[in-house]
DNA sequence: ATGGTGGACAATCCA
């Protein structure tokens, strides 16, 4: 069972990539966010073309999130459930035979002092919220993914020390995501890379952040203890980084199979 | 160094 996430700032701009990346990899499921594409304008037709599922949900401009799989989905649905819709855009459940799937592109924040930050501390409240009311981690198989926008460890940043606090790597940030993890997921990619210096996130403000790997770990794989005893497996694909139109975030993926 | 670049969309918002 292969499973990998990737934040595709416009499915539109993406798509060629996403197309070249799923004929590659023949992955099992693969979720998507900042799809930046309302519904009726999704390349659903290209994508199914090829041989895949689509769900999806997005809006003008911001925000969307996707899951494409090779086999149907059940029980799919958007939203934390508590605000009418509203988070529609950030996030998607799915189940695939035993294993459930939660792909989330959760707020930025953009600045310490923001209205935007409160939101996103509260958001993140709620995910806790979401996530207990409706899984038993202990005994399911469950992976939540996406783009979630908190660089939890100092290694996770190019330097921890220049950044901090930052919306992406402060206390607050990490202490709300602690409260998530703390239900009973386990980092999968920290399971098979413990290594500094493995990013998925390079901003296309910084001068040259690519190349002299001034990169942030904010997409993640975090798995159930159940499923997190199946992963064998975890990468980060830097194909988007060589794409015409390069992406400043790439594909981490994970593999995932029964002992 | 409060910039820088990219995407959506048409003057700025967001990351």
């Amino acid at each position: 069972m292969r499973i990998a996430t990737f934040n595709c700032n416009s499915i539109r701009v993406r798509l060629p990539a996403v197309l070249a990346w799923l004929d590659a990899w023949r992955p099992d499921l693969l979720a998507l966010q900042e799809t930046k594409t309302p519904d009726p304008d999704f390349p659903r037709r290209e994508i199914e073309g090829a041989g895949w599922r689509v769900e999806c949900r997005g809006e003008k401009s911001y925000n969307g999130v996707a899951v494409i799989s090779r086999s149907p989905l059940e029980e799919v649905s958007f939203g934390l459930g508590d605000d009418d819709g509203a988070s529609g855009t950030r996030l998607v459940r799915a189940r695939l035979g035993d294993l459930s799937l939660v792909n989330t592109y959760v707020p930025q924040g953009q600045d310490l002092a923001s209205d935007k930050f409160a939101f996103k501390l509260a958001w993140l409240a709620r995910l806790k919220d979401f996530f207990a009311a409706n899984f038993d981690l202990r005994r399911e198989r469950v992976l939540w993914t996406g783009d979630l926008n908190v660089a939890p460890e100092p290694r996770d940043v190019y330097d921890s020390r220049a950044v901090w606090p930052h919306v992406c790597h402060c206390r607050e940030v990490i202490d709300a995501f602690r409260e998530i993890t703390g239900l009973g997921f386990v980092d999968v990619f920290r399971k098979h890379l413990p290594e500094a210096d493995v990013f998925t996130f390079w901003d296309y403000r910084g001068r040259d952040s690519l190349a002299k790997n001034r990169g942030w770990r904010i997409d993640h794989l975090l798995a159930s203890a159940p499923l997190a005893e199946e992963s064998r497996d975890c990468r980060v694909d830097l194909e988007p980084r060589r794409a015409p139109r390069p992406s400043d975030h790439t594909f981490v993926c994970a593999d995932f199979s029964p002992a």
